[in-house]
RNA sequence: GACCCUAUCGUCUAGAGGCCUAGGACACGUCCCUUUCACGGAUGCGACACGGGUUCAAAUCCCGUUAGGGUCACCA
């Protein structure tokens, strides 16, 4: 039975930054890796940013990346453990008793308007980094930081330093912007009588320029790739990269894999950017690994949550589109653009397309010539509607090509799109000829 | 400014003294596959920040310089 307690302490402000997404993975993937207990504690001692939404993007980002905890607050605002409550606001009379201890034994001194201040011992603070390795904080000129304002509210540090020691967290896994004050929350346990805990400073993302992400900055927020339509194991599996590598060339992992391989000392130490397009790429692979039935759901709830109406569709069509888009894209986002020829019968044309493939010498006459090969058609599959193309071009001594590319202007707009055959399979004969008739017309009376 | 951390291809990284004329991945270039666009395959471009040591031998150890990042709140 392992006792290592690892925590996630994130504060509600109205967003998960990836930096966070990023430290609550791996303070994750440690509690998984050892068999220990990862506790979710919000920092929530700030009342104006204190809100509702603010509270649920924490929770909802760690659902979608899958990392559940043993214990700590809940969604719906109640605790849950040994060592609640896990909210901060909650835990004032703690902090009280505390901070009177430490008044108490001289450890802390009141200044004339209320606020206290821990008296900073002027002796070296060593920091013994599972990650960073021993360092050593001079601190002669070291000032003796606010643990009470004078209004009577606890300052972060000190609530840090009690939550922790409260909840027997044995690891503290978090950015390394934290290093430089982590002398000071060991000089608060040790003041306390206690044992601080391990200490693990993970690098930090910084965005693609070279400076740390800010809040409101393009790719910040966790949410935005939710938006987009990014596939929750790919920016996991992204994420578990950035500072960690499973030392073999191998980057498309399982997390179970990462779970067993995962461990504090390999971390690296240097900072990492953000490098949109690998995280894209990664997705790409996940893409293609969904099985069907997931990436239907997929789709459909992330076309209904883009307000694309798919009432009334005939399912099988829908399935069938969906077949034969989804080698083209590796991204939800991209759905709507190449599923909506499908679905209106007054599709747009592609201006160049029209131009480059029916406007060109002979367009129109190959335009008309497929109409009549194909309202003889019999069997409508891709292999032999392939057969018949490939078979009138043969008849006329041209290329193929030079029939494909009108075809699909005119059954679908636009110039590129997945394979014609199949399109044409899939859409059914009534609605293609449908379409080229359409085409034909528009194309005589000039309005395309 | 003081203090702290870091330093391998544009980016993420492998490398813990000889296996390194430095490996992989993303991106980019070329070619192949192909009805388009992707995918896939092949191939190319591309890095040990700089200067001193230590050593028979340094990307790997030490020192300095430079550069980047972080922390110095009665924010979290």
């Amino acid at each position: 039975m392992s006792t290592v307690r690892v925590r996630f302490a994130p504060s509600p402000t109205g967003m998960l930054h990836i930096g966070s997404a990023r430290s609550a993975l791996f303070n994750w993937l440690y509690a998984r890796h050892t068999g220990g207990t990862f506790v979710l504690r919000i920092e929530d001692t700030d009342k104006a940013r204190n809100t509702p939404e603010a509270m649920a993007a924490i929770f909802s980002g760690m659902k979608w990346l899958g990392l559940n905890w043993d214990e700590g607050a809940q969604p719906d605002g109640s605790s849950q453990g040994d060592y609640g409550p896990y909210f901060q606001s909650q835990r004032s009379d703690i902090y009280k008793a505390y901070g009177d201890k430490l008044l108490a034994s001289g450890k802390a001194y009141q200044e004339p308007d209320g606020a206290v201040r821990f008296k900073m011992p002027k002796t070296p603070g060593v920091v013994k980094d599972l990650i960073c390795g021993e360092i050593t904080f001079e601190r002669t000129m070291e000032p003796d930081p606010t643990i009470f304002r004078k209004d009577g509210t606890p300052v972060f540090h000190f609530v840090n330093v009690v939550d922790d020691l409260e909840m027997k967290i044995t690891h503290v896994i978090r950015g390394e912007d934290h290093l430089s004050n982590t002398h000071k929350h060991i000089a608060m346990f040790e003041a306390l009588g206690e044992q601080a805990p391990h200490y693990a400073h993970i690098p930090l993302i910084l965005n693609p320029g070279g400076s740390k992400m800010s809040k409101r900055e393009e790719g910040a927020a966790l949410s935005q790739y939710i938006e987009q339509g990014y596939l929750s194991a790919a920016v996991r599996n992204y994420l578990c990269l950035l500072g960690w590598s499973p030392k073999d060339n191998r980057e498309v992992l399982k997390i179970e894999e990462v779970i067993e391989k995962f461990d504090l000392p390999q971390i690296n130490r240097s900072n990492a950017r953000f490098d949109i397009n690998k995280l894209y790429w990664m997705n790409g692979e996940y893409w293609r690994d969904l099985d069907k039935e997931a990436y239907y759901a997929f789709a459909k709830q992330h076309l209904k949550e883009h307000g694309i109406d798919l009432t009334g569709l005939d399912e099988s069509y829908l399935t069938g589109v969906l077949d034969i888009i989804r080698e083209k894209i590796k991204l939800g986002r991209d759905l709507p653009d190449w599923l909506n020829p499908f679905l209106k019968e007054d599709f747009v044309y592609d201006a160049k397309a029209v131009e480059k493939s029916l406007k060109s010498e002979g367009g129109t006459q190959r335009l008309q010539e497929l109409i009549e090969i194909y309202q003889k058609q019999e069997v409508w599959t891709a292999a032999e509607l392939e057969k018949s193309l490939a078979g009138l071009a043969l008849s006329k001594g041209a290329k193929p090509a030079l029939y494909v590319h009108p075809y699909r202007v005119g059954v679908a707009g636009c110039g590129v799109g997945p394979s014609l055959y199949h399109m044409l399979e899939v859409m059914g004969k009534e609605r293609v000829l449908s379409r080229l008739e359409r085409t034909k017309n528009l194309l005589a009376s000039a309005s395309i």
